[in-house]
DNA sequence: ATGGGAATGAAAATCATTTTCATTTGTGCT
DNA sequence: AGCACAAATGAAAATGATTTTCATTCCCAT
């Protein structure tokens, strides 16, 4: 297993903490930082793991990375411009719960988005 | 611009309104029809466009094709030997509308998962 | 029959992502 | 310093879904 390359999380950060690995990637070259793609993926991977960020789909199945904070929260993601918004999951976490107790199901978890086109779209 | 060939929407209901391009591909093949991957492609979003089947991505970024209307149910996966059962999302849907609304979305969709481990393992 | 536009599909192109593997770098140890 | 060994790196190849190209086939109105 390899660690995160820190320059890529701070790299991630100035670029609103929000971007794909390509455009992680690019926007690295473009400053002149010498770093290859593979690490560049490697290690956002490995902040994935680390929970330190977050990863979502773009419309056209590109994988974007966001900084995520602690908090579990949702999202609501605009399918035409990729803005997004973080929810509040009360519902859905009690939901979670009550569905996999009446099925007899332990050490749950959950994943849920919502994704609509947003008032500026 | 091409019209969706009418297997291909077949196809989509018998996997039970919910599967990729290369699933339906695959499984028009199994069945003994003479279809090529492209039209596949071409009929799935011909049907997208018309807003007969709704799209959305799989974790892993692969594209799935849904029937639109089609009442859509959740699921609770076993994390250690991928037993699924199916249930009934009636508080997700009334979370995704409320919140979606709140923030001014529109043409909202959602996906939810539920995961653990089952009593069985 | 015939001409033209739509539909089809095989093969090639694209593009993000992953894997492989040889090389470099870092670290602890003597 | 010198050595050994693990971790990190990145170029290039592999993978896999999706799209594009393009030649062929189908269909339908004249």
């Amino acid at each position: 297993m390899s660690r995160s390359n820190p320059r890529v999380l701070s790299t991630l950060e100035r670029a609103g903490g929000f971007a794909s690995a390509q455009e992680v990637y690019r926007l690295m070259q473009r400053e002149g930082e010498s770093i290859g793609l593979t690490t560049v993926y490697r290690s956002l991977q490995s902040l994935v793991n680390d929970k330190i960020v977050d990863v979502l789909r773009r419309d056209d199945g590109e994988a974007i990375y966001r900084l995520c904070g602690d908090a579990h929260h949702h999202h609501l993601v605009c399918k035409s411009c990729g803005e997004t918004v973080e929810i509040e999951g009360g519902a859905i976490e009690k939901w979670a719960r009550v569905m996999a107790e009446d099925h007899g199901f332990r050490d749950v978890g959950h994943t849920a988005e919502i994704f609509g086109i947003c008032s500026k779209c």
